[in-house]
DNA sequence: AGTTTTAGCAGACGATCGTTCGTTTGGTAA
DNA sequence: TTACCAAACGAACGATCGTCTGCTAAAACT
């Protein structure tokens, strides 16, 4: 039948089983992954499935990580050359806005979907989606710090309070996205973005 | 053994039942609620357990109506008495806070989990869903506008936007405290939450 | 007292879960 | 040409999933 795959398509067909569990997990969940379904859609064994992984954690960790990287290209590529700063942090926010208003992943952002779903549990995969999260609350910190260093925002602005609540909008704009459908969210969430730029 | 219950300790039992569910089910999902674990915990048989809800998915209707009226005794019915328009958001935003910091649930908030959960699905269950967080949101933008009218709001201001505003902060507190555990929480949600009020 | 109703149990059902074997197959190196 | 290796397969494992069918026994009704 089909020829059988050589050393050098083992990644290629891991990053399609990456690819395509992060489709399945950004409408089902994380731990709604399952390795039969992934098996029948790919038109694989199970064993072939999870064979390049060694578990369903294993495979959990990596669809994390794949969909974080696509987060980062979609996203954070997208404003690293923008000025640092309030440049910058506006450039994050139209990007931010661009891309959940997007279809990058069918079931919304898969990073904030996948926070509210272990954020009740522990092990290596919650554990990873924390400090992603942290590690990204940090940047907004950081460029908020900068702009206030650079003058474009008030003395008295606390980096952490812009971070807390740039973060919040946009996890509230996923929600209304794609539990509301609401047709409007990309302009109400640039405009409080604004609003918290502009005090 | 133990005597059987009576008809009038039927809905005692479905409360029970309800009542771990909800505990259950806000760490593990309403999906990952599972009639066998419930089983176990209450002592009872799966089919006893199940037998006074009909399937699985009542018994999902049911925990999440139970958890909404927890939600409601919780936050709502602490401002219901309180004068409408500006007064009363601010108290939904005090009693907001304060619910969100305590043990409520011990995941979190029941209903943002639950959006989170079922925002990529279909069915009676995201349909409850959808429509008791669309029924809360109108009520935020209906306080604010009646704090327009009152003149305790700037003319100009949208109350769907602050309704908006306002469910994203609270959203973003929730993940904020459950994921990362951060102390100051409250804090920076009810000064958020100002500033949105204070425009 | 006799009948019906009801709550719950025990157990089995097919399906599917994640995991683990041994095997086959094509490519690579000796 | 031969030996080896890695990728993927097919098949099975025990466990657990949600659901269903009888059955028991207490309570309620007549």
């Amino acid at each position: 039948m089909s020829p059988r795959k050589t050393a050098a398509d083992a990644r290629q067909t891991r990053e399609a089983i990456v690819d395509h569990a992060i489709d399945l997990a950004s409408l089902e969940g994380l731990e709604g992954l399952t390795i039969g379904r992934l098996a029948t859609d790919m038109h694989m064994s199970k064993a072939g499935v999870v064979g390049g992984f060694g578990s369903k954690e294993a495979l959990q960790l990596a669809t994390l990580e794949g969909a974080i990287a696509v987060w980062r290209r979609e996203v954070w590529d997208r404003v690293a050359d923008v000025e640092p700063g309030l440049p910058r942090l506006r450039a994050v926010c139209e990007a931010w806005a661009t891309y959940l208003q997007g279809d990058v992943f069918p079931g919304g952002c898969f990073l904030t979907a996948a926070s509210f779903e272990f954020d009740g549990r522990s092990g290596p995969v919650r554990d990873a989606i924390e400090s992603a999260m942290d590690l990204w609350l940090r940047v907004l910190a950081r460029e908020a710090r900068t702009a206030v260093e650079q003058g474009d925002l008030p003395q008295r602005t606390d980096p952490e309070q812009v971070a807390f609540e740039l973060n919040a909008l946009a996890v509230g704009a996923n929600q209304a996205r794609q539990l509301h459908g609401a047709g409007d969210v990309r302009e109400r969430t640039l405009a409080a973005m604004e609003r918290v730029l502009a005090a």
